[in-house]
DNA sequence: AATAACCATTGATAATTGTCAATCGTCTTT
DNA sequence: AAAGACGATTGACAATTATCAATGGTTATT
């Protein structure tokens, strides 16, 4: 990405058209003088529902901001069960392992169609040392990626699996702005919180009978008032 | 800690008695000369098994080495059950969240008798601009939150309760140097492996009875081979 | 030594969840 | 429109785990 453009999405974000930095919330305390120091290519990837952005154990050269859509990190055990171990959404940084390991550590499938930014991780360590505003940014990520970890281990983890699924409901209303959510198949409810894609099916269907939740295709919206008094949320 | 003592500890670290910073696994890839720059107290704690070196919401304005013990990290959840959300031992840092956060995002209880190095956040941001020997280490913690917040949800959380188990023993004695180590109480192991206290004895007495396991008072040992033999590990 | 406290273990039973299989509904392809 | 593919739902039953309760063992305290 040439400085004119940077340049051109800094004074007037709303006209971004292409691989948009605005979005880049990871160069959010970034000064417009920071932005002439961005000499390397950050390429936008448009990816459709179901593509894999990167494999575990890839070599590990990029980290992808989401500007839209849905990604799951998914990892696939020995006797061959699958896992979720978290999902990443708009403003959060995909294979942030990249800056410690020469590999990924999960394999990052688009739930949805989604579009992220490609940053170099050479570049983006070469940023970081020229300027301080990155710093803080960075460590904000790393956060992140504790604060998600306690909540899929806390919350997702225990009581039963009706208590559960409400406890998944609630986090994926919570990010978003207006009322309808994603929700991921039944059998990805299943590998978020470790129970069979049947146990799922069962208990959304029975959120939907009992009126906490209602279904518009891939799209949800779900009750709070009931879903919270009814699980003490 | 005066740099005296600092040269001290970096010059004949056998000798260390008190506090020392051979420990400090996070200033491990310091130079002799960064030590230095070391002006602020890093102050040795001794805890006793069962106390509590910091509590959740707890303002957050140290980190915490350990140099030896074993701390679980805890979260309560609004129905009154724990959670154990990770176990840190020799070399870890506890309470790294306070490089982002006002607050400890969890309860860090000692296990063990248990001995920490307590650096105050405010110097270890201003060391860390001072000197480029830090970075490294501190993404490097980062980086192991994450990759055993991955283990723990993904290996800990799937399959049944005697699989999981098994996992857990694998994981406490990979971290050992000899073959004993610390078997928690059946309740913290249902907390982290999220089932009751009694499936935790029940299934611990049975692989003692099956000789996959040994137990002297609170340490342990595992046979190796019949137990991953036994469940494909 | 006796008692108390605490943790581990075990039993009996209920509740939950998994497994296997069939059906239903929707969407795509022919 | 018909057939096929795929995911969601449901049923029946088995397996696992939780719950409630009692007992055993160890350690600390009196």
């Amino acid at each position: 990405m040439k400085p004119a453009e940077i340049e051109y999405v800094w004074s007037t974000p709303e006209q971004c058209q292409h691989c948009s930095v605005r979005e880049l919330v990871l160069f959010a305390d970034l000064q417009r003088r920071d932005f002439d120091l961005i000499h390397f290519p950050i390429e936008s990837i448009a990816l459709k529902a179901d593509q894999t952005l990167y494999r575990e154990r890839d070599p590990s050269r990029h980290v992808y901001t989401i500007r839209s859509g849905l990604i799951k990190l998914v990892r696939f055990l020995p006797d061959g069960k699958t896992r979720i171990v978290r999902l990443l959404q708009q403003g959060d940084l995909a294979g942030i392992e990249a800056l410690h390991q020469s590999f990924y550590l999960q394999n990052a499938v688009a739930l949805l169609d989604t579009e992220v930014c490609r940053i170099p991780v050479k570049d983006l360590e070469q940023l970081n040392q020229q300027t301080p505003h990155l710093y803080r940014q960075l460590i904000a990520r790393w956060h992140k990626v504790q604060e998600d970890a306690d909540i899929w281990l806390a919350e997702f983890n225990i009581g039963n699996a009706r208590e559960r699924l409400a406890k998944l409901l609630l986090y994926l209303t919570h990010s978003q702005k207006n009322d309808e959510f994603f929700l991921p198949t039944r059998e990805d409810i299943g590998a978020i919180l470790a129970i069979t894609t049947e146990t799922a099916s069962r208990i959304i269907a029975e959120f939907k009978r009992q009126n906490y939740l209602q279904t518009y295709g891939q799209y949800a919206s779900i009750d709070l008032n009931l879903l919270t008094k009814s699980f003490r949320l």
